[in-house]
DNA sequence: ACAGTATTCAAGTATTTACTTGAATAAGCC
DNA sequence: GGCTTATTCAAGTAAATACTTGAATACTGT
Protein backbone atom coordinates (compact mmCIF):
# COMPACT_ATOMS: atom_id res chain seq x y z
CA UNK A 1 0.00 0.00 0.00
CA UNK A 2 2.98 2.26 1.07
CA UNK A 3 4.05 2.28 -2.69
CA UNK A 4 6.87 4.50 -3.81
CA UNK A 5 7.10 4.04 -7.32
CA UNK A 6 9.07 6.54 -9.20
CA UNK A 7 6.45 9.31 -9.38
CA UNK A 8 8.10 12.33 -11.80
CA UNK A 9 10.31 8.54 -13.57
CA UNK A 10 6.66 7.23 -14.49
CA UNK A 11 5.28 10.56 -16.03
CA UNK A 12 8.32 11.94 -17.83
CA UNK A 13 10.56 10.17 -20.75
CA UNK A 14 13.09 8.16 -19.97
CA UNK A 15 16.12 9.26 -22.10
CA UNK A 16 17.80 11.07 -19.02
CA UNK A 17 20.65 12.64 -21.41
CA UNK A 18 24.06 12.92 -20.42
CA UNK A 19 26.16 13.73 -17.26
CA UNK A 20 25.58 17.39 -17.29
CA UNK A 21 23.40 17.57 -20.16
CA UNK A 22 20.06 20.10 -20.55
CA UNK A 23 18.01 17.59 -20.60
CA UNK A 24 19.14 15.99 -17.49
CA UNK A 25 19.06 19.08 -15.65
CA UNK A 26 15.38 19.78 -16.69
CA UNK A 27 14.37 16.51 -15.31
CA UNK A 28 16.65 16.88 -12.02
CA UNK A 29 14.54 20.46 -11.74
CA UNK A 30 11.34 18.78 -13.00
CA UNK A 31 12.16 16.44 -9.82
CA UNK A 32 12.20 19.40 -7.51
CA UNK A 33 9.66 20.68 -9.04
CA UNK A 34 6.63 17.67 -8.36
CA UNK A 35 7.19 18.06 -4.91
CA UNK A 36 6.10 22.10 -5.21
CA UNK A 37 3.69 20.63 -7.62
CA UNK A 38 1.62 18.13 -4.92
CA UNK A 39 1.72 21.24 -2.77
CA UNK A 40 -0.14 23.31 -5.59
CA UNK A 41 -3.85 22.71 -4.38
CA UNK A 42 -5.60 24.11 -2.02
CA UNK A 43 -6.70 20.79 -0.67
CA UNK A 44 -3.77 19.23 -0.39
CA UNK A 45 -2.52 22.12 1.69
CA UNK A 46 -5.03 21.47 3.65
CA UNK A 47 -4.48 17.74 3.82
CA UNK A 48 -1.08 18.33 4.72
CA UNK A 49 -1.76 21.01 7.43
CA UNK A 50 -4.37 18.21 9.01
CA UNK A 51 -1.80 15.37 8.84
CA UNK A 52 1.14 17.58 10.51
CA UNK A 53 -0.80 16.85 13.64
CA UNK A 54 -1.01 13.49 13.43
CA UNK A 55 -1.67 10.61 11.18
CA UNK A 56 -5.70 10.15 9.96
CA UNK A 57 -7.90 7.76 8.21
CA UNK A 58 -10.09 8.97 4.62
CA UNK A 59 -12.71 9.24 5.70
CA UNK A 60 -11.82 11.92 8.76
CA UNK A 61 -9.55 13.76 6.77
CA UNK A 62 -12.52 13.81 3.26
CA UNK A 63 -14.95 15.41 6.41
CA UNK A 64 -12.26 18.10 7.09
CA UNK A 65 -11.67 19.35 3.52
CA UNK A 66 -15.60 19.17 2.86
CA UNK A 67 -14.95 16.98 -0.40
CA UNK A 68 -16.17 13.38 -1.79
CA UNK A 69 -13.74 10.62 0.00
CA UNK A 70 -13.23 9.81 -3.88
CA UNK A 71 -11.60 13.23 -4.40
CA UNK A 72 -9.77 13.14 -1.01
CA UNK A 73 -8.47 9.71 -1.70
CA UNK A 74 -7.21 10.91 -5.41
CA UNK A 75 -5.55 13.74 -3.76
CA UNK A 76 -4.40 11.08 -0.71
CA UNK A 77 -2.33 9.55 -3.58
CA UNK A 78 -1.03 12.17 -5.37
CA UNK A 79 0.77 13.08 -2.17
CA UNK A 80 1.24 9.38 -1.51
CA UNK A 81 3.14 8.79 -5.11
CA UNK A 82 5.56 12.16 -4.44
CA UNK A 83 6.72 10.51 -1.30
CA UNK A 84 4.89 13.42 1.05
CA UNK A 85 2.99 10.62 3.01
CA UNK A 86 2.96 7.24 4.11
CA UNK A 87 0.58 4.92 4.85
CA UNK A 88 -0.80 1.97 7.01
CA UNK A 89 -4.07 0.11 6.73
CA UNK A 90 -6.21 -0.93 9.95
CA UNK A 91 -8.76 -3.36 8.81
CA UNK A 92 -10.85 -1.70 6.42
CA UNK A 93 -9.49 1.67 7.44
CA UNK A 94 -6.52 3.47 5.66
CA UNK A 95 -4.43 5.80 8.01
CA UNK A 96 -2.44 8.45 6.15
CA UNK A 97 0.56 10.39 8.04
CA UNK A 98 3.22 12.67 6.88
CA UNK A 99 6.93 11.00 5.80
CA UNK A 100 8.51 12.90 8.37
CA UNK A 101 9.72 16.43 9.30
CA UNK A 102 10.79 18.06 6.67
CA UNK A 103 7.18 17.61 4.74
CA UNK A 104 5.67 19.86 8.01
CA UNK A 105 8.98 22.34 7.11
CA UNK A 106 7.94 22.39 3.68
CA UNK A 107 4.68 23.68 4.52
CA UNK A 108 5.81 26.35 6.83
CA UNK A 109 8.16 27.53 4.34
CA UNK A 110 4.78 27.68 1.46
CA UNK A 111 3.35 29.72 4.35
CA UNK A 112 5.86 31.62 4.98
CA UNK A 113 6.15 32.97 1.59
CA UNK A 114 2.80 33.66 1.46
CA UNK A 115 2.34 35.62 5.03
CA UNK A 116 5.81 37.73 3.65
CA UNK A 117 5.01 38.46 0.00
CA UNK A 118 1.60 37.52 -1.21
CA UNK A 119 -0.14 41.02 -1.16
CA UNK A 120 -3.43 39.47 -1.08
CA UNK A 121 -2.95 36.69 2.50
CA UNK A 122 -3.71 38.93 4.67
CA UNK A 123 -6.91 40.02 3.07
CA UNK A 124 -8.02 35.80 3.13
CA UNK A 125 -6.41 35.66 6.69
CA UNK A 126 -8.98 38.75 7.75
CA UNK A 127 -11.97 37.05 6.02
CA UNK A 128 -11.24 33.58 7.75
CA UNK A 129 -9.73 34.82 11.17
CA UNK A 130 -11.84 37.61 11.59
CA UNK A 131 -10.32 40.71 12.53
CA UNK A 132 -6.82 39.48 14.23
CA UNK A 133 -5.41 43.27 15.64
CA UNK A 134 -7.37 43.33 18.69
CA UNK A 135 -6.33 39.67 19.96
CA UNK A 136 -3.02 38.82 22.39
CA UNK A 137 -0.79 37.01 20.62
CA UNK A 138 2.66 35.03 22.23
CA UNK A 139 5.07 33.51 20.68
CA UNK A 140 6.58 30.11 21.60
CA UNK A 141 9.54 31.19 23.72
CA UNK A 142 6.83 33.95 25.99
CA UNK A 143 5.33 30.92 26.28
CA UNK A 144 8.18 28.42 27.43
CA UNK A 145 9.40 31.08 30.08
CA UNK A 146 5.83 31.69 31.39
CA UNK A 147 5.18 28.01 31.41
CA UNK A 148 8.26 27.16 33.37
CA UNK A 149 6.91 29.89 36.07
CA UNK A 150 3.74 28.10 36.25
CA UNK A 151 1.45 31.23 35.77
CA UNK A 152 -0.92 30.14 33.29
CA UNK A 153 -3.23 27.59 31.54
CA UNK A 154 -2.32 26.41 28.37
CA UNK A 155 -5.10 24.81 26.66
CA UNK A 156 -5.33 22.73 23.10
CA UNK A 157 -8.64 23.63 21.56
CA UNK A 158 -8.22 21.19 18.54
CA UNK A 159 -10.14 18.18 18.20
CA UNK A 160 -9.54 15.22 20.32
CA UNK A 161 -7.66 13.00 18.46
CA UNK A 162 -5.28 15.18 17.26
CA UNK A 163 -4.67 16.11 20.57
CA UNK A 164 -4.18 12.11 21.62
CA UNK A 165 -1.86 12.14 18.60
CA UNK A 166 0.39 14.62 20.04
CA UNK A 167 -0.08 18.09 21.92
CA UNK A 168 2.27 20.41 23.74
CA UNK A 169 3.41 18.96 27.49
CA UNK A 170 1.37 20.32 30.01
CA UNK A 171 -1.60 21.40 27.70
CA UNK A 172 -5.21 20.82 28.44
CA UNK A 173 -7.70 19.44 25.84
CA UNK A 174 -10.55 21.88 25.40
CA UNK A 175 -11.38 21.52 22.02
CA UNK A 176 -13.46 24.59 20.56
CA UNK A 177 -16.73 22.64 20.46
CA UNK A 178 -16.68 22.28 24.77
CA UNK A 179 -15.20 25.63 25.26
CA UNK A 180 -18.41 27.30 25.89
CA UNK A 181 -19.69 24.45 28.48
CA UNK A 182 -16.24 24.34 29.94
CA UNK A 183 -15.55 27.55 31.18
CA UNK A 184 -16.75 27.29 34.96
CA UNK A 185 -13.86 24.92 34.25
CA UNK A 186 -11.10 27.68 33.60
CA UNK A 187 -9.42 30.14 36.24
CA UNK A 188 -9.92 33.65 36.28
CA UNK A 189 -7.24 34.77 38.21
CA UNK A 190 -4.53 33.65 35.32
CA UNK A 191 -3.64 33.89 31.71
CA UNK A 192 -5.35 31.58 29.30
CA UNK A 193 -3.11 30.54 26.29
CA UNK A 194 -5.40 28.74 23.75
CA UNK A 195 -2.93 26.80 20.43
CA UNK A 196 -4.10 25.31 17.47
CA UNK A 197 -2.99 23.30 14.03
CA UNK A 198 -0.95 26.53 13.21
CA UNK A 199 -0.90 30.17 12.61
CA UNK A 200 -3.76 30.16 10.61
CA UNK A 201 -6.20 27.92 12.01
CA UNK A 202 -9.18 30.19 13.48
CA UNK A 203 -10.21 27.65 16.54
CA UNK A 204 -7.60 29.61 18.67
CA UNK A 205 -8.72 32.90 17.68
CA UNK A 206 -12.12 32.44 18.45
CA UNK A 207 -11.26 30.78 22.10
CA UNK A 208 -9.40 33.74 22.80
CA UNK A 209 -12.88 36.13 21.90
CA UNK A 210 -15.15 33.73 23.69
CA UNK A 211 -12.57 33.77 26.64
CA UNK A 212 -12.02 37.80 26.62
CA UNK A 213 -15.84 38.10 26.15
CA UNK A 214 -16.41 36.82 29.23
CA UNK A 215 -13.65 38.86 31.34
CA UNK A 216 -10.75 35.93 31.38
CA UNK A 217 -7.42 36.79 30.35
CA UNK A 218 -6.42 34.94 27.02
CA UNK A 219 -4.08 35.05 24.37
CA UNK A 220 -3.39 32.97 21.41
CA UNK A 221 0.05 30.84 20.67
CA UNK A 222 1.38 32.36 17.37
CA UNK A 223 2.45 29.00 16.53
CA UNK A 224 0.62 25.46 16.09
CA UNK A 225 1.70 22.25 17.63
CA UNK A 226 3.37 21.47 14.62
CA UNK A 227 6.15 24.58 15.07
CA UNK A 228 6.60 24.04 18.55
CA UNK A 229 7.26 20.28 17.85
CA UNK A 230 9.75 21.58 15.19
CA UNK A 231 11.36 23.59 17.74
CA UNK A 232 12.29 21.04 19.61
CA UNK A 233 10.43 22.04 22.83
CA UNK A 234 8.49 19.41 24.84
CA UNK A 235 5.59 17.26 23.49
CA UNK A 236 3.92 14.57 24.83
CA UNK A 237 1.25 12.23 23.62
CA UNK A 238 -1.63 9.83 24.00
CA UNK A 239 -2.71 12.15 27.43
CA UNK A 240 -5.94 13.95 28.90
CA UNK A 241 -5.02 16.66 31.76
CA UNK A 242 -8.28 17.43 33.65
CA UNK A 243 -8.31 21.11 33.54
CA UNK A 244 -7.05 22.79 36.54
CA UNK A 245 -4.93 20.52 37.42
CA UNK B 1 7.30 46.99 -12.74
CA UNK B 2 7.34 45.91 -9.36
CA UNK B 3 3.17 45.07 -9.49
CA UNK B 4 1.97 43.48 -6.32
CA UNK B 5 -1.72 43.22 -7.39
CA UNK B 6 -3.54 40.55 -5.68
CA UNK B 7 -2.57 37.42 -7.84
CA UNK B 8 -4.94 35.07 -6.03
CA UNK B 9 -7.84 37.72 -5.98
CA UNK B 10 -7.61 38.12 -9.46
CA UNK B 11 -7.97 34.28 -10.17
CA UNK B 12 -10.81 34.05 -7.57
CA UNK B 13 -14.22 34.99 -7.20
CA UNK B 14 -14.16 37.76 -4.36
CA UNK B 15 -17.09 36.56 -2.72
CA UNK B 16 -14.73 35.87 0.78
CA UNK B 17 -17.17 33.86 2.78
CA UNK B 18 -18.00 34.92 6.29
CA UNK B 19 -15.81 34.31 9.82
CA UNK B 20 -15.06 30.97 10.10
CA UNK B 21 -16.86 29.70 6.54
CA UNK B 22 -15.61 27.05 4.52
CA UNK B 23 -15.66 29.04 1.61
CA UNK B 24 -13.11 31.47 3.44
CA UNK B 25 -10.61 28.71 4.90
CA UNK B 26 -10.80 27.37 1.08
CA UNK B 27 -10.08 31.13 -0.18
CA UNK B 28 -6.94 30.88 2.30
CA UNK B 29 -5.76 27.75 1.42
CA UNK B 30 -5.77 28.19 -2.26
CA UNK B 31 -3.73 31.30 -0.90
CA UNK B 32 -1.18 29.44 0.29
CA UNK B 33 -1.10 26.82 -2.24
CA UNK B 34 -0.47 29.51 -4.71
CA UNK B 35 3.43 29.89 -3.79
CA UNK B 36 3.71 26.27 -4.12
CA UNK B 37 2.11 26.49 -7.42
CA UNK B 38 4.41 29.17 -8.90
CA UNK B 39 7.55 26.33 -7.78
CA UNK B 40 5.38 23.75 -9.59
CA UNK B 41 7.23 24.15 -12.86
CA UNK B 42 10.31 23.15 -13.45
CA UNK B 43 11.77 26.28 -15.42
CA UNK B 44 10.52 28.53 -12.62
CA UNK B 45 12.24 26.33 -10.33
CA UNK B 46 15.58 26.86 -12.49
CA UNK B 47 15.24 30.58 -12.69
CA UNK B 48 14.79 30.45 -8.55
CA UNK B 49 18.00 28.52 -8.47
CA UNK B 50 19.82 31.26 -10.10
CA UNK B 51 18.36 34.40 -8.83
CA UNK B 52 18.92 33.11 -5.20
CA UNK B 53 22.31 33.55 -6.16
CA UNK B 54 22.06 37.18 -7.36
CA UNK B 55 19.97 39.60 -9.71
CA UNK B 56 20.08 38.60 -13.39
CA UNK B 57 18.52 40.05 -16.47
CA UNK B 58 15.40 38.45 -18.56
CA UNK B 59 18.23 37.50 -21.49
CA UNK B 60 20.35 36.05 -19.11
CA UNK B 61 17.90 33.96 -16.90
CA UNK B 62 16.32 33.38 -20.68
CA UNK B 63 19.82 31.33 -21.76
CA UNK B 64 20.80 29.59 -18.42
CA UNK B 65 17.29 27.96 -18.55
CA UNK B 66 17.75 27.27 -22.19
CA UNK B 67 13.84 28.91 -22.83
CA UNK B 68 13.05 31.81 -25.70
CA UNK B 69 13.07 34.96 -24.09
CA UNK B 70 9.13 35.08 -24.43
CA UNK B 71 8.40 32.08 -22.14
CA UNK B 72 11.28 33.49 -19.67
CA UNK B 73 9.45 36.45 -19.46
CA UNK B 74 6.07 34.79 -18.95
CA UNK B 75 7.50 32.95 -15.90
CA UNK B 76 9.33 35.46 -14.42
CA UNK B 77 5.83 37.02 -14.52
CA UNK B 78 3.95 34.49 -12.38
CA UNK B 79 6.85 34.52 -9.90
CA UNK B 80 6.97 38.34 -9.70
CA UNK B 81 2.93 38.35 -9.65
CA UNK B 82 2.90 35.93 -7.04
CA UNK B 83 4.99 37.37 -5.13
CA UNK B 84 8.75 35.56 -4.89
CA UNK B 85 10.71 38.12 -7.32
CA UNK B 86 11.17 41.87 -7.25
CA UNK B 87 12.13 44.00 -10.34
CA UNK B 88 14.40 46.96 -11.67
CA UNK B 89 14.62 48.07 -14.33
CA UNK B 90 18.31 49.74 -15.92
CA UNK B 91 17.64 51.45 -19.19
CA UNK B 92 16.15 48.99 -22.04
CA UNK B 93 16.95 45.56 -19.37
CA UNK B 94 15.10 44.44 -16.55
CA UNK B 95 16.93 42.88 -13.38
CA UNK B 96 14.73 40.14 -11.33
CA UNK B 97 15.68 38.82 -7.71
CA UNK B 98 14.19 37.23 -5.57
CA UNK B 99 11.70 39.32 -2.79
CA UNK B 100 13.63 37.88 0.48
CA UNK B 101 15.41 34.84 1.80
CA UNK B 102 12.13 33.34 2.62
CA UNK B 103 11.88 32.47 -1.02
CA UNK B 104 15.53 31.29 -0.64
CA UNK B 105 14.32 28.92 2.10
CA UNK B 106 11.00 27.64 0.45
CA UNK B 107 13.32 26.61 -2.31
CA UNK B 108 15.31 24.51 -0.19
CA UNK B 109 12.81 22.94 1.92
CA UNK B 110 11.38 21.92 -1.59
CA UNK B 111 14.62 20.24 -2.44
CA UNK B 112 15.06 18.71 1.09
CA UNK B 113 11.83 16.61 0.56
CA UNK B 114 12.62 15.99 -2.45
CA UNK B 115 16.05 14.34 -1.54
CA UNK B 116 14.56 12.65 1.28
CA UNK B 117 11.50 11.11 -0.12
CA UNK B 118 11.25 11.11 -3.78
CA UNK B 119 12.35 7.95 -4.57
CA UNK B 120 13.84 8.42 -8.26
CA UNK B 121 15.42 12.01 -7.37
CA UNK B 122 18.56 10.17 -6.68
CA UNK B 123 18.26 8.42 -10.11
CA UNK B 124 17.65 12.08 -11.86
CA UNK B 125 20.56 13.58 -9.99
CA UNK B 126 22.69 10.90 -10.92
CA UNK B 127 22.26 11.39 -14.41
CA UNK B 128 22.48 14.77 -14.64
CA UNK B 129 25.71 15.10 -12.10
CA UNK B 130 27.39 11.88 -12.60
CA UNK B 131 28.33 9.39 -9.96
CA UNK B 132 29.16 11.34 -6.89
CA UNK B 133 30.17 8.82 -4.25
CA UNK B 134 33.79 8.72 -5.02
CA UNK B 135 34.16 12.56 -4.24
CA UNK B 136 34.86 13.89 -1.23
CA UNK B 137 32.57 16.26 0.46
CA UNK B 138 32.74 19.00 3.07
CA UNK B 139 29.94 20.18 5.25
CA UNK B 140 29.86 24.35 5.77
CA UNK B 141 30.84 24.17 9.83
CA UNK B 142 34.13 21.83 8.42
CA UNK B 143 34.88 24.49 6.04
CA UNK B 144 34.13 27.60 8.52
CA UNK B 145 36.70 25.47 10.87
CA UNK B 146 39.34 24.92 7.92
CA UNK B 147 39.49 28.17 6.54
CA UNK B 148 40.17 29.47 10.30
CA UNK B 149 42.98 26.99 10.01
CA UNK B 150 44.40 28.76 6.54
CA UNK B 151 45.38 25.43 5.66
CA UNK B 152 42.77 25.06 2.26
CA UNK B 153 42.19 27.34 -0.57
CA UNK B 154 38.41 27.71 -1.70
CA UNK B 155 37.27 28.40 -5.20
CA UNK B 156 34.11 29.41 -6.92
CA UNK B 157 33.32 27.55 -9.73
CA UNK B 158 30.22 29.88 -10.68
CA UNK B 159 30.01 32.25 -13.62
CA UNK B 160 31.45 35.34 -12.06
CA UNK B 161 28.36 37.65 -12.52
CA UNK B 162 26.89 35.47 -9.85
CA UNK B 163 30.28 35.40 -7.65
CA UNK B 164 30.60 39.12 -8.19
CA UNK B 165 26.87 39.39 -6.59
CA UNK B 166 27.92 37.29 -3.81
CA UNK B 167 30.06 34.45 -2.53
CA UNK B 168 31.88 32.99 0.35
CA UNK B 169 34.32 35.49 2.07
CA UNK B 170 37.65 34.62 1.24
CA UNK B 171 36.45 32.26 -1.65
CA UNK B 172 38.55 32.86 -5.08
CA UNK B 173 36.36 33.26 -8.72
CA UNK B 174 37.77 29.87 -11.04
CA UNK B 175 34.62 29.84 -13.03
CA UNK B 176 34.56 25.86 -14.29
CA UNK B 177 35.14 27.17 -17.83
CA UNK B 178 38.55 29.00 -16.69
CA UNK B 179 39.33 25.79 -14.24
CA UNK B 180 41.53 24.06 -16.81
CA UNK B 181 43.41 26.62 -18.47
CA UNK B 182 43.90 27.85 -14.21
CA UNK B 183 45.43 24.73 -12.87
CA UNK B 184 49.50 25.74 -12.76
CA UNK B 185 48.11 28.75 -10.13
CA UNK B 186 46.39 26.44 -7.73
CA UNK B 187 48.32 24.59 -4.48
CA UNK B 188 49.46 21.11 -4.95
CA UNK B 189 50.22 21.01 -1.21
CA UNK B 190 46.83 22.16 0.14
CA UNK B 191 43.11 20.91 -0.25
CA UNK B 192 41.13 23.11 -2.56
CA UNK B 193 37.24 22.79 -1.73
CA UNK B 194 35.12 23.74 -5.14
CA UNK B 195 31.45 25.34 -4.22
CA UNK B 196 28.83 26.18 -6.45
CA UNK B 197 25.10 27.38 -6.74
CA UNK B 198 23.75 24.67 -3.87
CA UNK B 199 23.88 20.85 -3.38
CA UNK B 200 23.14 20.17 -6.98
CA UNK B 201 24.65 22.29 -9.56
CA UNK B 202 27.16 19.93 -12.14
CA UNK B 203 29.99 22.62 -11.63
CA UNK B 204 31.40 21.65 -8.56
CA UNK B 205 31.28 18.36 -9.10
CA UNK B 206 33.16 18.54 -12.30
CA UNK B 207 35.55 21.25 -10.90
CA UNK B 208 36.66 18.26 -8.04
CA UNK B 209 37.28 15.31 -10.67
CA UNK B 210 39.31 17.77 -12.94
CA UNK B 211 41.13 18.81 -10.10
CA UNK B 212 41.51 14.88 -8.30
CA UNK B 213 42.26 13.64 -12.28
CA UNK B 214 45.58 16.04 -11.93
CA UNK B 215 46.36 14.59 -8.45
CA UNK B 216 45.48 17.44 -6.30
CA UNK B 217 43.84 17.25 -3.23
CA UNK B 218 40.03 18.32 -3.91
CA UNK B 219 36.60 18.29 -1.89
CA UNK B 220 33.08 19.71 -3.12
CA UNK B 221 31.49 22.05 -0.47
CA UNK B 222 27.59 20.16 0.12
CA UNK B 223 26.08 23.57 -0.14
CA UNK B 224 25.62 26.47 -2.09
CA UNK B 225 26.49 30.27 -1.66
CA UNK B 226 22.91 30.86 -0.71
CA UNK B 227 22.65 28.06 2.07
CA UNK B 228 25.99 29.18 3.61
CA UNK B 229 24.47 32.68 3.61
CA UNK B 230 21.72 31.30 5.15
CA UNK B 231 23.45 30.12 7.77
CA UNK B 232 24.68 33.78 8.80
CA UNK B 233 28.55 32.67 7.53
CA UNK B 234 30.51 35.40 6.24
CA UNK B 235 29.83 36.37 2.69
CA UNK B 236 31.52 39.34 0.53
CA UNK B 237 30.32 41.06 -2.72
CA UNK B 238 32.23 42.65 -5.62
CA UNK B 239 35.34 41.38 -5.31
CA UNK B 240 37.89 39.01 -6.85
CA UNK B 241 41.01 37.69 -5.33
CA UNK B 242 44.04 36.70 -7.11
CA UNK B 243 44.17 32.94 -6.85
CA UNK B 244 46.75 31.51 -4.49
CA UNK B 245 46.56 34.97 -2.34
C1' DA C 1 10.43 61.09 -35.35
C1' DC C 2 12.64 56.95 -36.49
C1' DA C 3 15.26 52.77 -35.88
C1' DG C 4 17.10 49.40 -32.86
C1' DT C 5 17.05 46.64 -28.65
C1' DA C 6 14.73 44.57 -24.84
C1' DT C 7 10.66 42.92 -22.85
C1' DT C 8 5.80 41.88 -22.32
C1' DC C 9 1.26 40.67 -23.94
C1' DA C 10 -2.20 37.99 -26.53
C1' DA C 11 -3.92 34.10 -28.83
C1' DG C 12 -3.49 29.35 -30.29
C1' DT C 13 -2.35 24.45 -29.36
C1' DA C 14 -1.50 20.37 -26.85
C1' DT C 15 -1.30 18.69 -22.39
C1' DT C 16 -2.46 18.49 -17.57
C1' DT C 17 -5.50 18.99 -13.62
C1' DA C 18 -9.70 19.01 -10.05
C1' DC C 19 -13.84 17.23 -9.33
C1' DT C 20 -17.79 14.07 -10.39
C1' DT C 21 -19.85 9.64 -11.11
C1' DG C 22 -19.91 4.88 -11.27
C1' DA C 23 -17.30 0.62 -11.23
C1' DA C 24 -13.83 -2.19 -9.10
C1' DT C 25 -11.11 -3.80 -5.28
C1' DA C 26 -9.90 -5.00 -0.34
C1' DA C 27 -10.97 -6.36 4.24
C1' DG C 28 -14.07 -7.99 7.92
C1' DC C 29 -18.10 -10.42 9.65
C1' DC C 30 -21.56 -13.91 9.48
C1' DG D 1 -19.99 -17.43 -0.33
C1' DG D 2 -22.57 -13.31 0.51
C1' DC D 3 -23.08 -8.88 2.48
C1' DT D 4 -21.33 -4.58 4.34
C1' DT D 5 -17.96 -1.03 4.83
C1' DA D 6 -14.01 1.42 3.24
C1' DT D 7 -11.12 2.83 -0.36
C1' DT D 8 -9.25 3.22 -4.97
C1' DC D 9 -9.51 3.34 -9.94
C1' DA D 10 -11.25 4.84 -14.46
C1' DA D 11 -13.46 7.87 -17.53
C1' DG D 12 -15.69 12.23 -18.54
C1' DT D 13 -15.92 17.31 -18.25
C1' DA D 14 -14.48 21.95 -17.69
C1' DA D 15 -10.75 24.68 -16.53
C1' DA D 16 -5.91 25.58 -16.18
C1' DT D 17 -1.12 25.39 -17.90
C1' DA D 18 3.57 25.47 -20.83
C1' DC D 19 5.29 26.70 -24.85
C1' DT D 20 5.11 28.92 -29.51
C1' DT D 21 4.42 32.72 -32.57
C1' DG D 22 3.53 37.29 -33.69
C1' DA D 23 2.12 41.85 -32.18
C1' DA D 24 2.57 45.52 -28.91
C1' DT D 25 5.04 48.29 -25.63
C1' DA D 26 9.08 50.65 -23.32
C1' DC D 27 13.47 52.63 -23.51
C1' DT D 28 17.74 54.46 -25.79
C1' DG D 29 20.41 56.67 -29.38
C1' DT D 30 20.57 59.47 -33.39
Amino acid sequence: MNSREGYAMSRQKKSSGTLGSRDAKKELFDGFASVAKVMSSGRRAEIVDILAQGERPVDEISHEIRQSIANTSQHLQLLLRAGLLKSRRDGTRIYYSLSGSAVSRLWAAVRDVAVEHLAELEELATSYLGDRSSLTTMTRSELRERMDDGDLMLIDVRPEAEFRAGHIAGASSVTIKELETRLDQLPNDRLIVAYCRGPYCVYADNAVRILTRQGMKAARLEDGFPEWKEAGLPVEASNTHASGV
